[in-house]
DNA sequence: AAATAATAGTTTCATTTGAAACTATTTACA
DNA sequence: TGTAAATAGTTTCAAATGAAACTATTATTT
């Protein structure tokens, strides 16, 4: 057995790697729709998305809701406020709590960049069949809770 | 309608962020395995496993098979060499190029690797069926193609 | 042969990131 | 009621990142 014949892993074959590069290269495309003619990043076009879908939410909503830690939420607050996307007042029950909404600026740059985010998605999807769609969508499904148990079960 | 019935796009449906969230968290799941235990980074590995690979290789080669930059390969080079899992010569014919190989402790390191990524790999499949798991593999290689496809056409 | 361009890889520097420490407010309970 | 714990969110700081500038070598042109 040869030195070069060791390998029992090769790296394109291998899903989690597959699956980086696959939603590396898939957000680096769709980003390139919305970063230069919004200004915008990935975290405030998500955070946008959270607010939008739930008005008078909270920061907190968006960290679960948008899969960012409150970190990045903070930041992409301070910068959508800033470019008059979002205002922020606080709960007058409980003064910790933000609540936010979209401007009117807001909610037309939301339906602007929502329309290309459809049709990239859309376009994306040409390639695929309908039962193929389908069946993505299951696998993904599965993974992100087959991951999470793995992710249990290894801490125990 | 109401405000927050404008709403088109809805995160959790989106492929994109699926996919993202998706690769994040099997990354992120599969890089414990190694991490603490070896010392080692993301990208120290997939270079480790590009070596491994093709021994004799140049950065170059890792650089396309590793789909990293040539500034993550060259810092991930140097750290390797430090903990003294690789060597670097140069070419003789054309002294720009390196050649790269495994140290013995190198591909012990790989195998050891290698063989939690694999049993990672086949836990994380365990939740999809044959049929499943061979039209992801279809899914994604076709997503892939699209993605370059489009990226192509938008330069255009 | 000298000048120019191209290639391989490294270093620099400004930005991005995220863990940990912090502030502000509310809740629990002694 | 006052003290400790919990929660929401922000700031800080050190490490990771990547574009651009750089070094070294080889190929191409004039």
């Amino acid at each position: 057995m040869s030195t070069s014949e060791k390998h029992t892993i090769i790296l394109d074959d291998f899903i989690p790697y597959r699956l980086a590069i696959l939603a590396k290269a898939v957000g680096t495309s769709l980003s390139k729709t919305y970063e230069s003619q919004f200004g915008i990043t990935n975290q405030q076009w998500r955070t946008l998305f959270s607010i939008a879908r739930k008005a008078n939410c909270s920061a907190s909503y968006v960290v679960t809701h948008a899969a960012l830690d409150k970190v990045q939420v903070s930041r992409a607050l301070t910068g959508l406020i800033d470019i008059g996307l979002v205002v922020r007042k606080y709960d007058s029950l409980d003064r910790r709590n933000s609540v936010l909404n979209l401007t009117v600026e807001g909610w037309k740059t939301y339906r602007e960049i929502a329309l290309k985010a459809e049709k990239f998605e859309k376009k994306l999807l040409e390639s695929l069949n309908q039962e193929e769609t389908q069946i993505l969508n299951i696998i993904v499904s599965k993974l992100m809770i087959r991951t999470q148990e793995l992710e249990i079960l290894a801490k125990k």
